[in-house]
DNA sequence: TCTAAACTTGACCATTTTAGTCAGGTATGT
DNA sequence: ACATACCTGACTAAAATGGTCAAGTTTAGA
């Protein structure tokens, strides 16, 4: 299973974009500063993001980033799947043509990390960008 | 987030041990040569689920392993925990006291997380050692 | 009592993944 | 032209993963 910084960043860096991409692009600077996210790391995100069309970009002065589609028309598995956070628990070696760890059966577990994915996709499937727009940054203390 | 191979062996081994240890205790060495696990690796795998009260063991010749509850009181978070797989998805650096990434706000996917977190676990107090045992080992084919 | 089976502990390690950095581009508005 | 910002690929330190190895201790049974 495969969820690390880099998905809470690409995450986090859309939800910078929707709040911020009413007029302009953004700058993949301006979301640096912001969200304390290193320059260099964000730019390999957004490769990521662009490539499967979640965002669009302006090259040269004043460019930047936009949503390509509405917020709530971004899903979170659009997200982190762009991103290559598989949402794929444990997998059996060679689960395909023979069972698990090479037996002729299908390991105990095997059902049960099916069950799990989909549990964790279902999730993130209701989830939009629009829904993390409404509890925004909440103050600590 | 951590779920990974241990976790699985875990689960698997609790298992296998579920289903052998009706009379005497179960070897790791058999567990091993019925599940595909390397002996040595089952054996810290398993010190962490005898600190944790879920297997007894039993030294010398003939000894081995038994489960310390009965199968449906075994949930799996004891068991994954037990092992350190923290079902914890993705920390905010030094998220006590400051917001997150240092920023005096909590990031805007603080929540998201938090919410997924109680999300797998219910999954996983949901599940008992006995909800395994009962689709056994299925055939591929 | 001897010995083999089995648990116990801790150190060690190769590989992979993670979370970046660095260096060099290219495109474009002003 | 030049600063800004996207774009790309190579590189890397540190951590995690999935083990192995060595050296025990304990106890049943011959």
């Amino acid at each position: 299973m495969k969820l690390t910084s880099k998905g809470r960043y690409a995450v986090m860096a859309l939800v910078d974009l929707a709040r911020f991409d009413t007029i302009n692009p953004v700058s993949l600077r301006d979301i640096s500063l912001r969200q304390g996210i290193s320059l260099d790391y964000l730019e390999q995100i957004f490769s990521k993001l662009k490539r499967n069309q979640i965002v669009k970009s302006t090259r040269g002065n004043q460019g930047g980033y936009v949503l390509s589609k509405k917020p709530n028309e971004i899903k979170l598995t659009n997200i982190l799947s762009a991103v290559d956070e598989k949402v794929k628990t444990v997998q059996c070696k060679k689960e395909s043509k023979k069972g698990c760890n090479g037996k002729a059966t299908k390991c105990v577990t095997h059902n049960l990390w099916d069950e799990l994915e989909t549990h964790i996709n279902t999730f993130f499937e209701k989830k939009s960008l629009q829904d993390l727009l409404k509890n925004k940054s909440e103050r600590v203390n």
